[in-house]
Parts: C-alpha cells; sequence; structure tokens
DNA sequence: CGTGTCCTTGAGTGTCTTCAACGATAGTGG
DNA sequence: CCACTATCGTTGAAGACACTCAAGGACACG
C-alpha cells in the first residue's frame, strides 16, 4: 500500500484534521483553547463529549494509582488527536494535562458520527488512525518489555525523532518533558534516565543539552535499539 | 453509560460478533477454520483481508525481531477478535499462533464497510472496541512500566480471571501459555515467572498447579497489583 | 516407554533502585 | 532587573532485585 508509513500516518492525520474542522465549523462546535504549562485538557473521569486536536505544544496524559501517584500513559506532539480513549465507556480513562504552553482544536464527538454523509471517508480514516495507535502501543510494550534503560532511552528518543518528521539528523529536538516524566513513562527512575542519557552521549550517539537534543549517530542508535523505533 | 465495564464489554463484543456473523452469512464469505496447537492464523507482512473471531481456545500474536526471536504483543481468549491490528497499513503487523486446539471465524473486512446501512451501530461498535483496546493497552503500559515481577505475574493472572467473566472466585482457571511465554510477554524471564509463581502460591494468594489455577484471596491480590488489573 | 520440552530451584553476577548531596535552571516577587 | 526559592538534573555509594548459567525433575507427545 503505502511505502513510507510514517508519510503515510502524516497523510492520514492531516486528512482527518481537515475533515474534523470543517465538520465542527459546520456545526459551529469546534473551539480553539490556549493552555499553559500544567493546564489540564480533561480529568479523569469527566465525561466523554470531546476529542482534541493538538495544534502546537505538547501534552502528557495520564492516570491517577490508588496510592496518588500519578502514571503516564503517553505523550501527544503536534497533529496528534487526543481524547480517543474515552469512546468506549463515556468517561474519559486519563487526565490530559499540557507541558507547556499548547493550543487545541476541541470537537464535539457526535458531530463527526452525524456528518459520514458528507465525509465518507472520516470514520475509516479513524478506525485506521486507532488501529495504528494500537500497533504503536504494541510496539512500546515490546521495548518496555524487555531491554535494558539504555535502550528505552534510546528508543524513547529516537521516537521523538521520527514523530518530528523532519529529514535531517541534525536538526535539534525539544524534549518537553521532565526527566521525571520520561523516567516514569518508561519505568525507571529520574536517575537511571539521566544515567543513560549521560552514556548515550558519551558514546556520541546523541548530543543533549538540557532539553534539546539531536541525533548524533542515527545508525548506531538504531542498532542499538535493535529496530524497536517504538 | 454503563456500570460495570465487563459486562459492557461483553455486551458490545456479542453484538458486534452477532453483527458480523450475520454480515458474512449474506455476503457467503465467513469460514470456520480448526486450528491445531502451534498453527499459524495469519503472518506478519501478510496482506490484510480479514479479522477472525476467536470462537474457542486461544491464540497468541508476535512480532520477530530483527535478531529472529519473537516477541509476544497479545494473549487472546474465547469471543475476541483478531487481526485489527493489520487495518491501517494493509498488512498484518504480527504473527498470530494457536496455543491449544482452538476455532475462529473468518471475516472479510471489506464486507463489513459495505454493511453499514444494514447494521449501523457496526461500525460504530468497532470504533469502540478498538478504543477500549488501546485503552487496555495503556493499561498494560502502566504495569510493565512499574513494579517488581510479582506483581507483574499477579497482575497477568488477574486479567485472566476478570477476562473469564465468571463471578466465582473458586472456579478454576486455564493457563494456556507456557511460562516462557508470559515472560516473554511480561518482560521477565521464564525463571522469574516461576519463582514469582512460587511465592503467589506460598503466600496464599493463589493456588496453582501445573497449567490450572485459582485466586485464592482476591483482596490481597488486587491490594499487591495496586489496582492494576492490566 | 523414550525423548523433548516445560517447570522449578540454586548460586553468582550485573543492573537498577534507593538514599543522599549538590549544582543548574526557571519561575516569582520585590 | 535581580535575588530567592523550588524544582530539575546530575552524580556517587550501598543495597536489592532480576538475570544468567546450570542442573534435575515433571509432564506431554509420539
Amino acid at each position: 500500500m503505502m511505502q513510507n508509513p510514517n508519510s503515510s500516518l502524516y497523510a492520514l492525520r492531516k486528512s482527518i484534521i481537515s475533515n474534523l474542522i470543517d465538520t465542527s465549523t459546520m456545526t459551529n462546535s469546534g473551539k480553539i483553547t490556549k493552555l499553559k504549562k500544567g493546564d489540564l485538557v480533561f480529568k479523569e473521569c469527566d465525561e466523554f463529549h470531546y476529542i482534541y486536536i493538538l495544534l502546537s505544544g505538547s501534552i502528557k496524559t495520564f492516570t491517577t494509582i490508588n496510592s496518588g501517584t500519578e502514571k503516564i500513559t503517553c505523550f501527544y506532539y503536534q497533529d496528534d488527536i487526543v481524547g480517543f480513549s474515552g469512546i468506549d465507556t463515556g468517561r474519559y480513562p486519563v487526565s490530559a494535562k499540557a507541558l507547556e504552553a499548547s493550543s487545541v482544536f476541541r470537537i464535539r464527538f457526535n458531530d463527526i458520527e452525524k456528518l459520514t454523509d458528507k465525509h465518507p471517508n472520516l470514520q475509516n480514516n479513524m478506525l485506521r488512525l486507532m488501529s495504528r495507535q494500537i500497533h504503536e502501543n504494541q510496539n512500546l510494550l515490546s521495548l518496555l518489555g524487555k531491554t535494558q534503560s539504555e535502550k528505552k532511552v534510546a528508543s524513547f528518543l529516537f521516537n521523538i525523532y521520527i514523530q518530528s518528521c523532519h529529514s535531517s539528523t541534525f536538526t535539534t529536538l525539544k524534549l518537553p518533558m521532565s526527566r521525571r516524566d520520561i523516567g516514569n513513562y518508561l519505568g525507571i527512575t529520574e536517575e537511571t534516565v539521566s544515567r543513560s542519557i549521560t552514556k548515550l552521549s558519551q558514546n556520541n550517539l546523541i548530543a543533549i543539552s538540557g532539553k534539546k537534543f539531536n541525533i548524533v549517530d542515527k545508525m548506531k542508535l538504531v542498532e542499538l535499539i535493535d529496530g524497536h523505533p517504538v
């Protein structure tokens, strides 16, 4: 079908987003919200009515475990669609919080179902996008399962590189979340994340300074993570 | 919406399955296949045309990593629907293999799209089911991330108990996969799985003998896994 | 009944975590 | 604009935990 899975993902997203925005302007239900760092988009257990297109910035979703500690389930970047997982039960199973200044476009989910006549591909495209998310999660499971910390961190960074859709290896990328958040997500401690980053940097696979990094040796990095780009 | 997420899942599945089977008999595309232990349902990279309802038995899906080792991504039990993740790219991203004697009902995916007139809820229900799978995967991520091995194994067993939909704690459950498969899935070694099981058994949280087990102390088990039933 | 796989248990090693300290960074109020 | 303070990030040392390697018993299959 499509040769490059990432360019196809990009096109799929763009198609869905343009359909959704078109839909919402017709029904007058769309709304852009500006978020500051730390603002909540929705809370766990809120009733599910909307899905959100992330126009700029970044968002994390997390659940709160009994003991009160949060467990991060996903990071979202520009052009991602957030809120899917509420479809099934009618309530969001996670909270969504802005990692930095961001903006989201809100769409009422019911409107999507109504307008299948006008956009016959929309529902099918949403199915495809969700199918992809399942697939991506399974890759992540694969990663979190095996391997040591350094591979997890390498894979995490490489994934951000992939998602950014930049062609050049030398583009500087941003790490909007804290080391603690990365550790939380990957199931390792903050300290281990830091040590892994230091090691990757010392071995010249990446270059990193604070929240900015870039991939120095893409081949070695891919080799290290054994073809698991998350 | 629905109070009990599991009974709603059960109803959702049943509704989808009955719609699918109805659809396939109309188009004459349905087919039941009997599988022996070790038989493949589909292979990684096969073209995606069908999804499969698991009528009886159990199936594992896995990817083959560069080095040739397999990584298990999911286990499926009776009434599960297998093959979703192929929707997006047009090829299955995983292989599916029977863990024991099983039978599956095969349905051509294109037929589902065609018959949205007759079954207007079908596509939406499929969206819901996929939404749930995303949610479940995120729970699993949460599990694999943190916690120690004993919690992973406890959670894995508890999940099988939940999925079986039995009301009684004392029902004997079957573990169709090997310890090695469990370890592969949970990201720990076979030996650690075995040691964890022994420990859980010694502490009277479960009772286990070979491939049969039951939950002895449900409350303690839930407490151990900190409300993470995968 | 034999053979291969599965399961369990043990001992030693390596990795990650924990606890602790300190420097760097960023956000806040004067 | 600068000083202040809280959080973030890094590094070290000691301990806990899971892994590796190894061996032997249990089980299932032909």
